[in-house]
RNA sequence: GACCCUGUGGCGAAACUGGUAGACGCACCGGGCUUAAACCCCGGAGGCCUCAUUGGGCCGUGUGGGUUCGAGUCCCACCAGGGUCACCA
């Protein structure tokens, strides 16, 4: 008997599948109805270093829903990519002081190498990385799509600032107000950017997420990010002629507002207080909250305002109440107005009790006496308007109904939706991303680079750290261009677009990855997509998912796609921390996958990649622990070699229930039960694993079994383990003298041998275990009753007591209360 | 501040719809194999108490209540750790 030797293994394996192409999945041809298609996908990497354990442990999840799938009859696309262009990938270039092409393909070839090496079944065919002009062309033409259907656009936005890296920031590197990489606060800027208009799928985006089955989690962050809001816009007028529009989720406390509020940044806050007595002091507020950050305004501890000496009247009760300008009232949400209800609202409450403000409750519950004391929100049914004229006595939500119905009818206000969502800043002035396809020229303004003069190649410059503008407006010969128009001269846009661009359609792409005519072939995407099981990290529970979702409807609406959601199932894992941190190179406690593939072998990594815990929870690396899985291979390869010697090749699909070997045989039957259920139902690879441990354990224990009953158990793990480890597998497979472990139909329970014909009851006496006993599986109430009642420590809690009621759970227990 | 997740042996965890808490694994202890060690194999184990023994009793899933014959699981309140959003009118 030879040793287990897992490197020997994988070797040869992997050279095997790669000879066969075992792992490349052709597209469907022509009539191939493709009803056994399915797409199991996983967040691509970003090529910024090489891979860590959190992305073994999701590739390794991928892979076991592939393999499985393979194995129950699917044609399963599992492909592979490289989200290359970015911020990640050009600070880990400058950090190395490589230039970002060069480090790029570096990464790349390694963490190929790496994904090879851990035996992941990935069609290699399919292959991409989004920094390949093959691959960004396709990015341009689409960003050009939607240039032409008014979805992407250019204005003037704040945008953040970092002073210190000369550049502006995405969202997401703005940690608390601070520049994620040096740390320095983050100023507003106000540049010429470009925009998607997601804001034009608000409400699908909303609504469509009842048809995803995602976690919910991610569909709440998903709700709250988008914040659909139903309330009124009213006008207040100003008494010029003009009138100030607010945006109010309460229409029904309109009686109450004894205040208005301007943001600072609001059109007309300067202009209101000109000329008047609080002139002054309204513009030093405005130029005194534009210093502030947005952090400081949030964590101030009292509301700070200023009256700037104006009226405006409410449309309902014709009152006049003072315009303040406050910095609690943002500018970019609603109309960047509000009208203030202190008796209802916690911020406008604080803020009347600040400045000595009226506060007036029109709200109450129903029979109680309205409260100025509290800034009273609720709003049901049970609460009722109170000194609001006409409405008075009508339930809060009526009278929200019936007070935007009059409005209406005077035409001082309409019932209207709001959203937090905002358009997607999609312009970097960073080097390393794919160049926005569109010139300026004088004469012709914003002009759109033709489709056949795609791919505007990314220049090669030598100084692309950042500098407060494109690294790219350097290129001066790249810059300088002739307008595809007039043929005049004309200036190459010089922003890159941000990374998740990129993203927001590879999974399109695989599907149809070296066509040169479009991005893909509808047909062959539409025959893949929506990938079917989706799995990644939950910190892109917002942006990536909000991108592609929004990518995915605005290519369908354009006609080139025939489905609107792109990922039907996610699944969203946990991080792993280690040693008490998130395992990330930046608190240099990564683990790496090399090392221990080359202790343990690639098997034994995957296998302990998903017994660390539930793959949806954070989990904490132990070191120790992989010992156990490896432990765990090399006893199933030596129950392989113990049977192979006691009765040769032959693999059963199962065996006779009968002799001391009875149980066993039930044992597996059982296990593959279990492992069906939790691989291909509950993506619980964590358990699924422990019954496999649990069939090898009854296998050591049950050695008077016959060599067919034993046969059938070790077979049945060895199958059972393949998508964990698929080396291991393929080879002792081959060795009990199966072909092709990956092409074997996945064993099937025979529900006859998953019920005994003897179970053991526990019996509780008020609720407390007092024994248990073995009875026919079959036998009556009575029977199990009386057999109960028969046990000695059963009857020795019974006696001299009386029964007043007993319970049965069928298969279970027996349990007696007594009087 | 709001919302979400998590809390079970020394550790990672299991218990799927309320029904024998701690499967599986790590570490540990005892024994075997070995000149020795590693590997491997067999066995043990939540805590406390009790019986000569088979056995039996009490306590035990963050804390306090509740519902139930029965609660890790459901309900209420709270505590701790983590995450997300954070003046969204």
């Amino acid at each position: 008997m030879d040793r287990y030797d897992p490197a020997a293994v994988e070797t040869r394996w992997q050279a095997i599948w790669e000879r066969e192409g075992v792992f490349d999945v052709p597209n469907p041809g022509p009539g191939d109805p493709g009803d056994d298609l399915t797409y199991v996908l996983e967040m691509l990497p970003y090529p910024s270093g090489e891979l860590h354990m959190g992305h073994v442990k999701n590739y390794t999840m991928g892979d076991v829903v592939t393999l499985y799938r393979r194995r129950n009859g699917y044609r399963v696309m599992h492909p592979m990519g490289y989200d290359a262009f970015g911020l990640p990938a050009e600070n880990a270039a400058i950090r190395s002081g490589r230039h970002p092409a060069e480090s790029t393909r570096e990464n790349i070839a390694a963490i190929r190498r790496q994904m090879k090496r851990m035996g992941w079944s990935i069609d290699w065919n399919r292959e991409l990385s989004t920094a390949d002009p093959t691959y960004y062309r396709w990015t341009q033409w689409i960003f050009l799509r939607l240039y032409e259907a008014g979805l992407a656009y250019r204005k003037s936005a704040a945008v953040k600032w970092c002073p210190n890296d000369q550049t502006v920031l995405a969202n997401e590197q703005v940690i608390d107000g601070h520049c994620e990489r040096c740390g320095a606060e983050v100023e507003a800027r106000t540049l010429e950017q470009w925009f998607f208009k997601i804001t034009a799928y608000a409400d699908r985006l909303l609504d469509d997420l009842a048809a995803v089955h995602w976690p919910d989690r991610v569909v709440t962050m998903q709700r709250n990010w988008i914040g659909r809001s139903h309330g009124a816009e009213v006008e207040f007028a100003v008494g010029d002629g003009t009138s100030l529009r607010v945006f109010t989720t309460r229409p029904d406390t309109l009686y109450g507002a004894t205040f208005f509020v301007l943001a600072p940044e609001h059109p007309r806050a300067i202009e209101l207080a000109a000329g008047g007595e609080h002139a002054q002091a309204v513009a030093d507020y405005v130029r005194h909250t534009a210093a502030r950050s947005a952090v400081e305004r949030a964590e101030a501890r009292e509301k700070t305002g200023v009256f700037t000496g104006r009226y405006v009247t409410n449309p309902v009760n014709g009152e006049q109440i003072p315009v303040w300008v406050a910095d609690y009232v943002l500018a970019e949400y609603g109309t960047g107005a509000i009208m203030a209800v202190p008796a209802h609202d916690e911020r406008d409450f604080e803020f009347a009790q600040a400045h000595g403000l009226d506060i007036r409750p029109v709200v109450a519950p129903r029979g109680a006496e309205p409260s100025a004391d509290v800034a009273f929100s609720a709003h049901s049914d049970d609460e009722v308007l109170v000194n609001s004229g006409e409405f008075t006595g009508l339930a809060a939500p009526e009278g929200a109904r019936a007070i935007i119905a009059r409005l209406e009818a005077e035409g001082r206000g309409v019932g209207t939706i709001a959203y937090r969502l905002r358009d997607w800043l999609l312009s970097r002035q960073r080097y390393w991303g794919c160049p926005i396809p569109v010139v300026h020229c004088g004469a012709c303004g914003i002009v759109a680079v033709p489709d056949d003069q795609l791919p505007v190649i990314l220049p090669d410059v030598a100084d692309y750290a950042p500098r407060g503008r494109s690294p790219l407006a350097a290129a001066e010969d790249w810059v300088n261009t002739e307008c595809p128009q007039c043929g005049g001269p004309a200036l190459r846009e010089t922003d890159t677009m941000d990374t998740f661009v990129d993203s927001s359609w590879y999974f399109m792409r695989y599907a149809d990855p070296h066509n040169d005519k479009a991005p893909f072939s509808r047909e062959v995407v539409d025959a893949w997509l929506p990938v079917d099981q989706y799995i990644g990290g939950v910190e892109h529970a917002i942006l990536h998912l909000m991108y592609a979702r929004f990518f995915t409807k605005a290519l369908y609406d354009l006609g080139y796609l025939g489905f609107t959601e792109p990922f039907e199932n996610l699944f969203t894992q946990g991080m792993i921390y280690y040693k008490g941190a998130k395992m990330a190179k930046s608190k240099g406690n990564v683990i790496s996958p090399d090392k221990m593939v080359e202790d343990y072998g690639a098997d034994t990594v995957r296998l302990y990649s998903l017994f660390l815990g539930p793959p949806e929870q954070d989990a904490e690396w132990f070191d120790g622990g992989v010992e156990g899985s490896n432990r765990f291979l090399r006893r199933l390869w030596r129950a392989a070699i113990e049977s192979i010697d006691e009765m040769g090749p032959g693999i059963p699909s199962s065996a006779p229930a009968d002799g001391p070997g009875a149980g066993l045989v039930r044992k597996t039957h059982a296990t593959i039960d279990t492992v069906t259920r939790d691989i291909g139902a509950r993506f619980a690879f964590n358990t699924a694993e422990s019954a496999i441990h649990e069939l090898v354990n009854t296998w050591r224990a049950t050695p008077e079994a016959t060599p067919e009953q034993r046969r059938f158990a070790v077979a049945t793990a060895v199958s059972l383990v393949q998508p964990y480890a698929p080396h291991i597998a393929s080879e002792l497979w081959e060795r009990m003298g199966g072909q092709r472990l990956w092409n074997a139909p996945w064993p099937k329970a025979d529900p006859a041998m998953l019920v005994s014909d003897h179970v053991t009851y526990a019996v509780q006496v008020n609720g407390k275990l007092r024994g248990e006993f073995d009875i026919a599986t079959d036998a009556a109430r009575d029977r199990i009753l009386a057999a109960a009642r028969a046990v000695p420590n059963v009857a020795k809690h019974l006696d001299g007591a009386t029964v007043v009621k007993e319970i049965v759970v069928p298969g279970k227990l027996v349990s007696f209360v007594t009087g």
